[in-house]
DNA sequence: TATTGCATTATCAAATTGTTAAGCTATGTA
DNA sequence: TACATAGCTTAACAATTTGATAATGCAATA
């Protein structure tokens, strides 16, 4: 997860999601919008937000169906999700919060509340780890993008960087190929069967060949 | 964090602690409870609870001031801490939730209402616990693709590992060969009848001809 | 003894990854 | 604008690993 918060706000009524937005964006946030359950899918897909405002009532999927479906794909399993909905009714929110919503909260909002709701919910996530890794002689820095190696500080291009990163998250486990196209490139975009290997090469080059190891068929890992 | 999760209730009206302790112990949660403000502090110390019912006014300390002592210990970071109180008040919400309130909820809540929000407050912190299977000697690692026998590891291939981990899944199990073909095969891949035997002899070179025993005519297991 | 089922080995094809160089794109600069 | 540069992606081919099969052997059993 990057420094900058992404969130996306999903509703069919356009004056909302230009208060929601503008007061959003005004707390630094990074804001992606959706008109409907579909549009909320895709630029969920595309996009991969820290946290998804998801009004109940939308024309196509509503806000429930939106979030099973998102809910059901392991990438979203950390994706906080808020109900932000009319329906002031009791069963409807139970639903919701069983149905994996981290929040439900009730149109007329004030923004400040929304806005406290959303930190609150955000700072529990944040716990990504402190922007700051050690593993083993690396410390690897994701708010300055640097990376060094018994204090001295490696130059990596940011695709490189964001590879170390999130191989360094975990050390030890095998991320999958699939995982880490899915991760650092997402799903819209598609690139070759060659690129992750060239990338890997070029961190072998700069961090050493013993850093990442190739587990055949099935990904790569950082040895601790 | 156990499997059992742990509830500290701090309340000064008897009743609510009584209402709210049924319905929680009733979802199968330990329940501590305080009377005010420094009996709260003193039982969170001393049970290191999960998550935090905390009551705003409350003889002696009052909620804010029990949320921000304990949220300046690190040992309380994780600790979820949720508001109950009958004060409907916008700006003592922001402030809660400023303050590393996770939660702010207004009283007369529905238990259900309450049981669903711990639940899904809860569920967000979750530890994942490493995916490590232990049978008899062997430690079978699926995140990190790893079989480790007495402390050292051995390297398989990919078939070869999910040959392992699915006979390990369920050690003493006979798994059928058609078994094994359909669920690590699947039901578009034919492959031959000597495919699976290969793959057990490899298997029983690296990890030791003991640990997968024949039964003619039947299939294999992992013996324990 | 003949049969059945599994074990073993060698061998080859297929899948997967490594490596280098070259092309493309966005951005900055004179 | 034209040029330079860095970073990302792809192409092409090499190297490596893995997986499947065939051929043969062995042991238990009818």
């Amino acid at each position: 997860m990057s420094i900058v918060k992404k969130i996306l706000i999903a509703d069919d009524e356009p004056d909302i999601i230009e208060i929601l937005s503008y007061n959003l964006k005004g707390e630094g946030y990074e804001v992606v919008t959706a008109k409907n359950g579909d549009e909320a899918i895709e630029k969920a897909k595309a996009t991969k937000p820290d946290l998804i405002i998801l009004d109940m009532m939308m024309p196509g999927k509503n806000g429930l169906e939106v979030c099973n479906i998102l809910r059901n794909q392991s990438i979203f399993a950390g994706t906080l999700i808020v109900f932000l909905t009319a329906i002031n009714d009791e069963n409807t929110e139970i639903k919701s919060l069983e149905n994996g919503a981290d929040d439900y909260l009730t149109k007329p909002i004030s923004p400040k509340v929304l806005l406290s709701k959303v930190s609150s919910l955000l700072r529990r996530v944040k716990t990504d780890g402190p922007s700051i890794l050690t593993v083993g002689d690396f410390e690897i820095d994701r708010e300055r993008y640097i990376v060094s190696l018994k204090g001295e500080e490696i130059i990596l291009a940011r695709k490189e960087f964001e590879l170390v990163a999130l191989l360094a998250s975990k050390p030890g486990k095998v991320f999958l190929r699939n995982e880490i196209l899915n991760k650092i490139w997402g799903t819209e975009v598609i690139v070759g069967d060659r690129t992750i290997d060239v990338h890997i090469r070029k961190i072998r080059q700069k961090l050493g060949e013993e850093c990442i190891s190739t587990v055949k068929g099935v990904g790569y890992k950082f040895d601790i």
